[in-house]
DNA sequence: TTGGGGATAGAAAGCGCTTGCTGCGATGCT
DNA sequence: AGCATCGCAGCAAGCGCTTTCTATCCCCAA
């Protein structure tokens, strides 16, 4: 059978305890002795069993990551930067932690089972990433499951993710609201007084916030919004051209498209393009995130730059204790506007 | 404390081994007293300790899946795939099992640490997504993991990975060389004669393979290469914007780019749009894997399109045992060519 | 020489769960 | 009516490790 720890004992001549002691160096132990376990687990090719030790220990080296969609690089890079500070393998030393990310799809259910699994496993830590369901019942279970696990000695911490109050998580927040105010202001400056907003799936905080930006930035700007000017649909590409052949037909006369990101911008500028419109010279685009392809797009698209990485990477700290939590346990972060060639004044007149 | 089995038994009535009995399900446990076991699961809000769980049962549900770089979506999208096959949560039901992507960030230290902690935790299978490092040591020190944890009863599946002879893995491959291959015939069959090759990283399988595909098709066509026209390094945008830089530099009459994946491809484009360059008119560029933002570069890339999706799932299938594994271990997908508007005829003769 | 300490090592009691085996009342068969 | 069977529940023995407490051993001060 598989090798344990007593088989190695038995090899160094030595209890189960030293051998114990030595892989976990927590306890004094004698050069020689040391050497002689050492080699003994390297001759045995000895491995921990982890389910043992953590039940014995009553603690894991477990931290999970949750993140809406592992294909998005937007939380790509967040759990990269996490990851990294998790130090998991390769990281600095001190407790090899495992650090694993799971893929919730944007569901609430298996974002509550991921948590469980994790609760579970008696995670050391757990970082939640992206933007909340805004179901009543649903925000209540997270926020009961998250109490518990903070109880029970997990930190929790909340990545791009707005706080939740009385549960113990610590949130390092986005401000997408005035990051999507800044935007439209941006493109209210430049003259557009019709613009388009394609707005992420509903009943999510990430797209409330930046749809509020967005409005009250038309608002400051006197501008009355028409209710078909905004539609909503999921995060991805092809829901950004659907959304921009609808918007194009409720009103042909729209000189910009706000975009809930930047890849819901990209299909907006595929669907303008095959709509034969010009970019910027009859209709200006706008992302929100700033992904690395964002620059690549012709024209490079106007966004709003969010430090994903700085974000993940500190919030993997302190889910680490390696940095104070931010006074009060909330922190929230501003996207930077970037001003890049898909947007520009309006130029045509407004058509039938 | 927090609440055991043993609690739950009590308040239920009945001994613990009914209570496993009953959350576990493998045991016949009359209808009533399920109910009385279920309800006090529910009023004392009971979870299972899993480490527990596994040592006692020689199992976990933790299954593992490794990718070189998280924040690239081709790694995000077979992970995605792969774990929704897994079942993860909100699967199909049966064992819930709690998939976990580990990020290697490319080193093969970090590829054998997460290896040897998967081993810890028992998991129940592994994924080993994206190419190899080519490096012998190394490659015999992962066989050697592999072969452990077959032998341990943990299923190891090499998704988009060459084969690992006599390890118990089993291997979905892309034909990455016959995908390059096809890919720069089509180049040449469209006049090129003069091509610059960006390669991935060196010593890498993914690279290699690409690399050879190039090559024989060139020597097909009877083109013998200038070794100036190939530059090695990562796969990322940069490393296409500065190896496109590079390429021009060492000769300024190339006709073609082809790069190693999409995100160098996207780089390669901006180099050339800089340098006054038109794309396909005066350069065409070809990249590899055929991601999502490939159709919204302008103009679209000409690519080869691997099914990151379906060889996730089908890894994630086997992985789960619900899919018979391909006659002697190993299946070989093939990639689409894909032509945009990114290739076609060289127009300007060669100058100085 | 002798008692006090410091430094190590070992014994053993679990950690919370799973599972083979046993026990026992109810059912089916002859 | 009598015995084998079946269905369901409990007992108890671990799973492989950590850790508290105890036992040594050795060195040094007194």
């Amino acid at each position: 059978m598989t090798v344990t720890l007593a088989d190695v004992a038995a090899r160094a001549q030595v209890s189960p305890a030293t051998v114990s002691r030595v892989l976990n160096g927590n306890y004094p132990v004698a050069a020689s002795t040391r050497e002689r376990v050492l080699k003994a687990v390297d001759e045995l090719d000895y491995v921990l069993n982890g389910p043992a030790s953590s039940l014995a220990a009553a603690t894991s080296d477990l931290v999970g990551i949750l993140v809406n969609d592992i294909a998005d690089p937007f939380f790509g890079i967040m759990a990269s930067a996490i990851q990294s500070e998790i130090g998991g393998p390769g990281g600095r030393a001190g407790g090899e932690r495992l650090a694993v990310v799971c893929n919730t799809g944007g569901s609430p259910e298996r974002e509550l089972t991921y948590l469980t699994l994790l609760q579970r496993q008696r995670a050391a830590a757990v970082v939640l990433t992206g933007g909340a369901v805004e179901d009543a019942p649903h925000a209540a279970a997270v926020a009961a499951k998250l109490r518990k696990l903070t109880e029970a000695g997990t930190r929790v911490v909340l990545c791009g993710r707005p706080p939740a109050p009385d549960t113990g998580a610590v949130a390092i927040a986005f401000d997408n609201r005035g990051g999507g105010q800044r935007l439209s202001e941006h493109l209210i400056g430049l003259g557009h007084r019709r613009l388009g907003y394609i707005a992420g799936p509903e009943e999510r905080t990430t797209t409330r916030h930046r749809l509020e930006g967005h409005r009250a930035a038309l608002a400051a700007a006197g501008i009355s919004e028409d209710p078909g000017w905004t539609v909503h649909g999921p995060y991805d590409r092809t829901s950004g051209y659907e959304a921009t052949l609808e918007l194009l037909r409720r009103d042909p006369s729209l000189t910009a498209v706000v975009a809930a990101n930047d890849s819901v911008a990209l299909g907006a500028c595929a669907a303008l393009r095959e709509s034969g419109l010009r970019i910027p010279d009859d209709v200006s685009v706008a992302g929100f995130d700033d992904l690395p392809f964002s620059m690549d797009a012709v024209p490079a698209l106007t966004t709003v730059r969010l430090p994903l990485a700085d974000a993940g990477a500190r919030a993997g700290r302190i889910a680490m204790g390696r940095e104070e939590p931010p006074p009060g346990g909330i922190a929230t972060v501003r996207g930077e506007l970037m001003v890049r060639g898909s947007s520009g004044g309006p130029r045509r007149a407004a058509s039938a």
